[in-house]
DNA sequence: AAGAAATATTTGCTTAGTCAAATAAATGGG
DNA sequence: CCCATTTATTTGACTAAGCAAATATTTCTT
């Protein structure tokens, strides 16, 4: 590909404003629903989905958009809102895990429904099945070719 | 549509992670050229195609992604490297355009072909034709469905 | 087994950006 | 024409998150 014409910076700019648009949609019903923001959310389904419901935080940080000093931060709110604790371990006790409690699942399991509803409003039911399959396809490959 | 199912959670989540993936690396690239990052490009994009180089900051905010307050400190930034400056008008004297200098001209044209290599080079060299006419397609409908 | 190098996480400091209140000027209604 | 309301922007106080340095522990290397 040589040089940007104006179609295809036109694809970026939907790609960008749509993404922008969408995300504070989403924020703004959580936040007036009063559930958790989204990068809340996102750890703690990361641990939900893991298998013991805790992860190091290292592998933790692998899971979301955040440096490993920024999941420091979220990890100590979570903590003191009581929806993960930090667990010492004896096989190497330089780190910790995070681990989901009962509070956090709770929280997370509340949020959800909002998010989904997001998702779906926003997002997937603007798009017509050709779509979704495309864009599916399309970032799906974007995301590996960078990871 | 009744319930997100795995598939259409997927299209989400590529759009998400490529979303995070893509503009991570731009932004890299920029700072590693000792570019001006997107926020303020963004800022002075919009003065640069506006009709006299200025704009007032209201209108300056609907252009980019940020609250008013967030824009004036923004452009108390820019201002303070020089790249835009502060115009009273008797006109309406309670505001002020934001006027892109010289200076601030020079940055932002030096900053495109980093920004517009990061698009070719991590978005739409991977898609296909129908990829990207799908995505522009949608994302655009995304888009103006929420503004 | 001792020191060097690597790894996991946190901390201090700083920047970016938000919200709600403050300020300032313009406008509309009686 | 004056006061109440609205509009434009900034400010203060705060939260979120990043980077680089600090700390603690483990793993190599010889």
């Amino acid at each position: 590909m040589k040089r940007l014409d104006e179609h295809q910076l036109a694809v970026w700019r939907a790609f960008v404003n749509a993404h922008a648009a969408v995300i504070e949609r989403i924020e703004k019903d959580l936040s007036d629903q009063r559930k958790i923001p989204l990068t809340t959310y996102d750890v703690l389904v990361a641990l939900y989905q893991s298998p013991d419901k805790k992860l190091r935080m290292t592998e933790l940080a692998k899971h979301v958009v955040l440096t490993r000093s920024g999941l420091t931060r979220v990890v100590e709110r979570l903590e003191r809102e009581g929806f993960v604790k930090r667990e010492r371990t004896e096989e190497d006790r330089r780190g910790a895990f995070a681990v989901l409690t009962r509070e956090g699942k709770k929280a997370f399991l509340a949020t959800w429904p909002t998010y989904a509803d997001g998702i779906k409003n926003y997002f997937l039911s603007v798009l017509d099945e050709d779509e979704r399959a495309a864009i599916e396809r399309g970032l799906s490959k974007i995301y590996r070719s960078l990871i």
